[in-house]
DNA sequence: ACCTCAAATTCCCGGTCGGGAATATATGAT
DNA sequence: ATCATATATTCCCGACCGGGAATTTGAGGT
């Protein structure tokens, strides 16, 4: 998973909802421009906005490890 | 997923793999401190770097839609 | 108590984030 | 081609990241 891809699924999100990157934006308490450079695949934003996101557009993280689930 | 989560989940991993912190970081590509501050549950962290680490550790990062899976 | 090694904190400081607003560009329908 | 709207880029600039090295704190063992 790559900046890139997170970006990617972002973007088809939100556009799969009907939302507007602003009105996203300030759902997720985010500014319009980090929204735009977060779904361009930006590697330097901001982890804890970058969830915010991805928690106002209902979605859910899975991180699993090799040895367990 | 919160940021705190995140980091336990990979200090948690890290140690289970047997690895020091200096190690892991060394084999991610990111200093020493800024792994100290991701395992703390640092928000501010940047995102690609994140994803270094976990994909060091062999994680797997999963985003689920809420229609799709 | 003492020693060892892992983990956390502190230092300096160049580089970058990211907010809001304005502007420019792209996308799409008619 | 034209017009409307969504998306992208640019501006300034205070705030914060994060590298390496050194130091301090903490946990385990004997």
């Amino acid at each position: 998973m790559t900046p890139t891809e997170i970006g990617a699924l972002i973007r088809d999100t939100r556009k799969r909802q009907g939302l507007l990157q602003a009105e996203l934006a300030a759902a997720s308490g985010v500014g319009l421009r980090f929204l735009i450079e977060l779904e361009a695949g930006k590697p330097t934003a901001r982890i804890g906005k970058v969830l915010d996101v991805l928690a106002a557009l209902g979605c859910k993280v899975q991180i699993l490890t090799p040895e367990a689930g």
